[in-house]
DNA sequence: TGATTTTTTTAGAGCTATCTAAAAATATTT
DNA sequence: AAATATTTTTAGATAGCTCTAAAAAAATCA
């Protein structure tokens, strides 16, 4: 019989890491970039991606970055799972809000129990996306992906609607909260400053600017 | 500024194993009964009980034993009521046996965050009891304990009212289910049988046999 | 009480995860 | 292409938690 060896909170979060780094697990990760990600030092990754690699869960090979094997994504998928899960439980049951979820659902993902994450699941009703819109995996690791552009990427005129955030710090998750911009709010793009490349926008029956970075961190699908 | 230093998992789990091998706190836990408990070996307890008695958690002497300090008592009673609180969760929201919800209340308990744990206890409306009936302390670490006899300690013809177990095995509590003994039936002692002293009961209509050991797990208030 | 057994601690080692400093490989610039 | 800068790895150290084997203290027994 096949046994997969349980992981450590460390190595679940290095496989985490090279995921989120790596375009969904479809590219190559550099060994700095995963240590800046994890708040660790370089010489502690490259000791963690020779045990990964050991273990099957990643390709490494020396100075030339990391890429998860089919299996690594997999558990890598299992763990955001995880993740995503929670933060809708800590949302939609306990009334969190959406910008104070990150740091709980980072413990409550290393929690191993089969039978946990799918009745917590059941119980939630089987959610697609967590608080800030993004895909929650199913069971086997198949993510679903919307086409989805950068409110950045519009052009004067064009509409979108709000569906996720590219960074969901705190910081900005309470920026978009001050100005009202939810998930599934309706966004058109009113005018484009040449001087700072600021966006004038019109949310549902009001008007805005904000600037280009903060436009960078928020995905809309078109409308 | 107070500030109480992160415990981690092993010390956690140690000042809980002192708390319940010690009546709530009160008595002074021998070092090898904690090994024992914890499937681990008395070095790694002393090592620890050291290390607990400098942060001021434990009284600890050489070769005399351990004893809980204020401060320890009330962070095992806080890891107790996260226990406790989780068990409630598995059973009541995501159907959970009772038998199944030890392991992962074990994970659970030491997830640290204030605001999960108490938002957790309005969401399951305030719980006093966990599943095995077992009382669940306080924020504050007040724990109510109700007047309880075993089962063995009844007399033939006294009656009481099934309130927990001592031993909260899964195997054990999949024996109670299998007889349809559950927490808040009603037990009268029928017959107390003097060649093995097994205890012949009422069950709610109907009439079982149960040996001594397992009346001994058994706990009661009389009615 | 003296001998024996049990309990507990010390000593020393291993494993994981972390770090700093220095060396090696790769990438960039001139 | 050579010099320089950056990235990555190696080497060696530390800290937490675990163990076994042996020594020390306490408890029990005869």
């Amino acid at each position: 019989m096949y046994i997969c060896k349980m992981l450590s909170f460390t190595e679940e979060n290095h496989l985490k890491s090279i995921f989120h780094l790596s375009n969904n697990g479809t590219s190559s990760v550099s060994t700095n970039a995963i240590a800046e990600s994890l708040k660790t030092k370089p010489p502690s990754v490259t000791d963690m991606l020779k045990k990964l690699s050991e273990k099957k869960l990643v390709l490494y090979k020396k100075y030339q970055g990391s890429l998860l094997t089919e299996k690594g994504r997999k558990m890598a998928l299992n763990i955001i799972r995880k993740h995503r899960l929670w933060e809708v439980f800590l949302v939609d049951k306990l009334g969190f809000n959406w910008s104070e979820v990150h740091e709980v659902a980072e413990q409550l993902e290393h929690i191993k129990s089969k039978k946990l994450i799918n009745e917590l699941d059941r119980f939630l009703e089987f959610p697609t996306k967590d608080p800030h819109g993004d895909p929650i995996p199913n069971p086997a690791g198949f993510i679903k992906q919307t086409e989805r552009f950068l409110l950045s990427e519009l052009k004067n005129g064009e509409k979108g609607k709000f569906i996720g955030v590219k960074d969901s710090s705190s910081a900005f998750l309470k920026f978009l909260d001050k100005r009202k911009i939810a998930l599934g709010s309706n966004i058109e793009v009113l005018h484009i400053e040449d001087f700072d490349n600021s966006l004038h926008i019109g949310l549902d029956e009001t008007n805005l600017s904000i600037s280009i970075k903060s436009a960078s961190n928020i995905y809309v699908t078109k409308i």
